[in-house]
DNA sequence: TCTTTTTGTGTAAGCGCTTACAATGAGGCT
DNA sequence: AGCCTCATTGTAAGCGCTTACACAAAAAGA
């Protein structure tokens, strides 16, 4: 034993670069829970002891080791989370509103994507939990029960974002997908369109894409017309399927859909694009609509009518609720955001028969 | 320390839902180094006990405990990258790539953003080197000689994506910014082009912006051409940004440029709904390119004409890097990825006077 | 048969930190 | 003066894991 721990003390005089808390100390003439707790509640210190400590860190460049604090304090100061996928710009806004909140409160987050896979999101979850996160932020409620079960065991707080829930027991933050899909067909509707047709997101295990088609089902029953099977496609989020799907609404030539609500925004471009392909006017012949307001739904002309979602307040409302249930307070109660509609040229009245 | 030692024990006892290696020690009636053994060369124990070992932990549902790990083994299986953004899509093929190969052999990926702030970059480093990263992974050259450092003192490989170079002292993968601007002006020029403007990125601790800059130049200049200064317009990677930008540039109406050269897709897109927005057509007024071959590209009509940089291979290249560097290993040479020109519909010939 | 190796497993020391409790000394009260 | 409180710092146990070395048993030589 004493030959082991010779052998590691010599390899650290030779290799050592990184100070550890003891060279703090010692540097310092404290001990290490003088300089530990200069680290960690500095108002406990004497002002005196507090700048020596400091001065010693500075000099040094002392850094604290992750992996001995979060062994030692149980508590990793870091927040993870798992989101659909980064190659869109979906999440991006969110997620930034998300860790500008938690960097002002000096937690860090830890981010990783799921491809929409919840097998995926499970084990990136176990990764994350075994990192020792603090807390965990999943988009969307609809996942495997082991997953619930999974975060549970490990006493971590949950918060779900982009959905309303329902939750199994974990907080969410978000908007209400389907109000916002039926305002925005509603909105379809009352441009005169009748023939309407849906390119939605891809529904497994996705309660947002899902809860997207509940409500223009509701609007559209609401005025006493039905989504008919061939008028829904889903999707992934991308351009050529979304491309492919418009192809295929529009392939009847007889009784095409005068207007097609997309699950998103790049599906709206997608379909504006293969529309164009086809040498159909966007709104003039078919009205087309997206959800979100990325980038994209300004750019792309004549300008895609989309739901306005509230990115960074969404996040920022997210990371508040994770820090507060990481701190063991209640977390503050948000009412459920608003989504306006965000007018443009795509949609207009449907062409004259 | 008796009485702590108790305490800390008996909640343990109540409190405990995450089972330790010693309790898989326990329940496959080994010791905790036979555990261990088991997670890290499992080819070193008998069959039959590596079995009994693996049912203990499978029934227990153990999962290591992070901090432990990083603290006994100095290695964490993790690789860290700061990314200047998350908000556009720039960044995120790339970094998807990365992320697959590293999860195909074992490795997490910790991902951060600067928002183009060299302070804030070394931050994040800070940040990530403090959590125990085995490498981490940087966009682009230029930042402060401090952050190298800080990296070399850790000892940690660093590698550079997105550009070619000059590192101090760490491997780069990517390609030729300067090469591929300059393919991309001198094919505009070849259109006839003369008065020819750009809107480049913010060159200030961005090398691919200034390599950009200096690549269009050198196609100018090859043809007796100059970009006059206030023919040069900077504006961060943001539409609206690019509207402004472009704006400016076509505000003296006499002599206009007849082709606007942007640093990215966005500036691009910007560029054009600017166009747009002033009633000139695209490509027959005035020709508009881009770089990255985002999804952006595809979908703005007339479609931007763009350098198309091969993200998912340079992501890829990256973390082999990375890999074999954290493995003492040399990495594997690459050679300087190609980046071929995509012509879409935003470039044309210069209008007739 | 009696060494040598080899193989498989156990023992126990640390990794760098936090923190309960102890120790000290300075004031405050009676 | 004697006792108590409070503020400040030190002491040292332990967080969950890895791993050098010890050791026993099996395999291989001699």
């Amino acid at each position: 034993m004493e030959l082991y721990a010779t052998h590691k003390r010599l390899m650290a005089m030779t290799a050592r670069t990184v100070p550890r808390l003891e060279d703090v100390a010692r540097r310092a003439g404290v001990s290490t829970a003088t300089v530990s707790r200069c680290l960690n509640e500095p108002q406990r210190l004497r002002a005196e002891t507090r700048e020596r400590v400091e001065a010693a860190i500075e000099a040094l460049g002392y850094v604290p080791h992750f992996g001995g604090q979060a062994l030692a304090s149980n508590r990793t100061n870091t927040i993870g989370a798992i989101i659909p996928t980064m190659e869109n710009a979906i999440f991006a806004r969110g997620l930034q509103a998300v860790e500008e909140t938690l960097a002002a409160a000096g937690v860090t987050l830890l981010l990783a994507s799921s491809a929409y896979d919840p097998a995926r999101e499970a084990e990136q979850a176990r990764a994350l939990l075994r990192r020792g996160v603090d807390g965990l932020l999943l988009i969307g409620a609809a996942r495997p029960q082991a997953t619930y079960d999974l975060i549970a065991r490990h006493r971590r707080p949950l918060v779900l974002a982009w959905t309303l829930g329902p939750a199994a027991g974990a907080a969410c933050v978000g908007f209400d997908n389907r109000k916002a899909a039926r305002d925005l067909a509603a909105l379809v509707l009352e441009h005169g369109h009748r023939d309407v047709a849906m390119i939605a997101g891809v529904t497994a295990w996705n309660d947002r894409a899902a809860a997207r088609i509940a409500g223009v089902r509701d609007a559209m029953e609401a005025r006493g017309l039905a989504l008919a099977p061939e008028r829904l496609v889903e999707a992934p989020y991308a351009i050529e399927a979304a491309e492919r799907a418009f192809s295929d609404l529009m392939a009847p030539a007889a009784r095409r859909p005068t207007a097609v609500i997309c699950g998103n925004d790049v599906l709206a471009a997608g379909a504006i694009k293969a529309a164009r392909a086809m040498g159909l006017r966007v709104p003039q012949d078919v009205s087309i609509t997206g959800f979100d307001n990325l980038d994209l739904a300004e750019v792309v002309p004549p300008g895609v009518t989309t739901a306005k979602v509230p990115h960074r307040r969404m996040g920022r409302q997210a990371a508040e609720t994770l820090l507060a249930l990481r701190d063991g307070k209640r977390p503050p109660q948000f009412d459920a955001l608003a989504v306006a509609i965000e007018v443009r040229g795509s949609l207009s009245h449907p062409p004259a028969r």
